[in-house]
DNA sequence: GCATTAACCACAG
DNA sequence: CTGTGGTTAATGC
């Protein structure tokens, strides 16, 4: 879309500032860059996949339609990979990408990524942390996310959302009632009930979808204490 | 038994 | 899309 070199991109990945020159102007070549308003889907599930799918500004949801329901696997911030391991763990994606606010994605074919992985041994090796740390940030939010009950897991969630995404106390939610039941695995009237207790109990301030964390201590113990 | 937690349903803004 | 109330099932004390 952007005739912008991958060279002059300030939000090249910590992977992609490992290459040469020559390498960034031979990504430049091989990638398509989109916009997407929130809401659009950005790849979807069970389609086939030959790009690699970088987020370079914005915010997603990475999401799977389970055997009843849909389950939000988690929500990325720009710059990040999106997909990764669905393009080369498999030849059909295994999940979906949608933008949930406003967001810029680079397609990256596949097989040209793969040949500078081949070539570049230290923006493999980043690429590679890249994903070890995400897969240990994943165990970690598996094993909350299964053992802590409704209230803790709705309080780590928006510790996460302020601390990890928006870096603020104040913050407009991106996600419907019904979509953060479908994150944390719960139903939206659950939702809804433990964020108006959290009103209530003076812990948060909350006008529609805009949430103000008052007491992160507070917040913090109902996290601890699942 | 009784209390707590949370899902499911239905209905109302 | 949300908020609320009633009902129900599972689990723990």
């Amino acid at each position: 879309m952007k005739e912008l070199n991958c060279k002059d991109c300030i939000n090249k990945s910590p992977a992609a500032r490992l290459l040469k020159e020559s390498e960034l102007e031979y990504m430049t070549q091989n990638r398509v860059e989109v916009n997407f308003k929130k809401g659009d889907l950005i790849f979807k599930q069970n389609s086939y996949s030959t790009n690699i799918i970088f987020l370079k500004t914005g915010l997603a949801k990475v999401h799977m339609q389970g055997p009843f329901k849909e389950k939000i696997l988690r929500i990325v911030k720009a710059p990040s990979y999106l997909g990764i391991p669905t393009t080369f763990g498999d030849k059909i994606n295994q999940y979906s990408a949608t933008a949930i606010e406003d967001t810029s994605v680079c397609f990256i074919d596949a097989n040209h990524f793969k040949k500078l992985i081949h070539d570049n041994g230290k923006f493999a090796y980043e690429l590679i942390i890249d994903l070890c740390r995400n897969e240990l940030l994943d165990d970690l939010r598996c094993v909350n996310q299964s053992q802590k009950q409704i209230p803790g897991r709705i309080a780590e969630t928006l510790l996460s959302l302020s601390q990890h995404i928006y870096h603020k106390n104040t913050f407009i939610l991106p996600l419907s009632r019904n979509e953060l039941g479908d994150l944390i695995g719960t139903s939206r009237e659950s939702i809804s009930r433990i964020l108006t207790d959290l009103c209530n109990e003076g812990i948060i301030d909350l006008k529609a979808k805009e949430i103000t964390i008052l007491k992160p201590e507070l917040l913090e113990q109902i996290s601890k204490k699942g």
